[in-house]
DNA sequence: GGTGGGATTAGCT
DNA sequence: GCTAATCCCACCA
């Protein structure tokens, strides 16, 4: 297996690749070990024309990322305390990119169990929050191309059944269907 | 099984 | 000051 390139994440519709993103296996290698998980859960968030994209009233010093090259990861605190992962999407200056919102575990659990605080496996990494503390993702990761170590998608199967549905946990914007998840996934809590 | 509130930081009004 | 792309625990059923 190899890594996702630049130009998966670029020349079609965010919504595609975040649907395209299902099923591909997000890695971590970090001192402690590395941890790895199939991507189960993505929403799309399209930028200028998204109220509830964080880039939609333009660059800021959070946001910044968002806006860089495709193929890069956007790391931010939300709520003061939880880590969020997204992929860039689109041109350089775009801001558009695909929130990760739930992984299967596969490589690496008892270290997601130890940093998870040992709460169920179905609960290590089935929100935004939780895959971000089970794989180790901080701030020091925001910007990173994800083709290569320490943090990067390899190309898996695309998943048979994809359901789409509407986006999670935002107050404007609620009405576009742009999460996506695998059908029938224990992994993923919010159906 | 479901619900309500608190934690805690950055950005925006 | 208030809100936010969240999670967890206490509490009720």
């Amino acid at each position: 297996m190899r890594s996702l390139p630049e130009s998966f994440y670029r020349g079609r519709g965010t919504e595609e690749v975040a649907r395209s993103l299902l099923g591909k296996l997000l890695v971590h290698e970090t001192p402690e070990g590395l941890v790895s998980g199939r991507i189960v859960e993505t929403e799309a968030y399209l930028g200028a024309v998204d109220p509830a994209a964080h880039t939609y009233r333009g660059p800021t010093k959070r946001n910044q990322a968002m806006f860089g090259p495709p193929g890069c990861a956007y790391v931010y605190i939300s709520y003061g305390m939880h880590y969020c992962f997204n992929t860039v999407c689109q041109e350089t200056g775009t801001g558009e990119g695909v929130l990760i919102r739930a992984l299967e575990p596969v490589d690496g659990l008892e270290l997601m169990r130890k940093r998870r605080g040992h709460v169920q496996d179905h609960n290590l990494a089935n929100g935004p929050g939780k895959l971000c503390q089970a794989l180790g993702i901080s701030l020091d990761v925001n910007g990173h191309p994800l083709q290569t170590s320490p943090l990067y998608i390899l190309d898996a199967e695309p998943v048979p059944q994809v359901v789409t549905a509407l986006r999670v946990g935002i107050r404007v914007g609620v009405d576009l269907p742009l999460r996506f998840y695998v059908a029938d996934s224990p992994w993923v809590s919010r159906k």
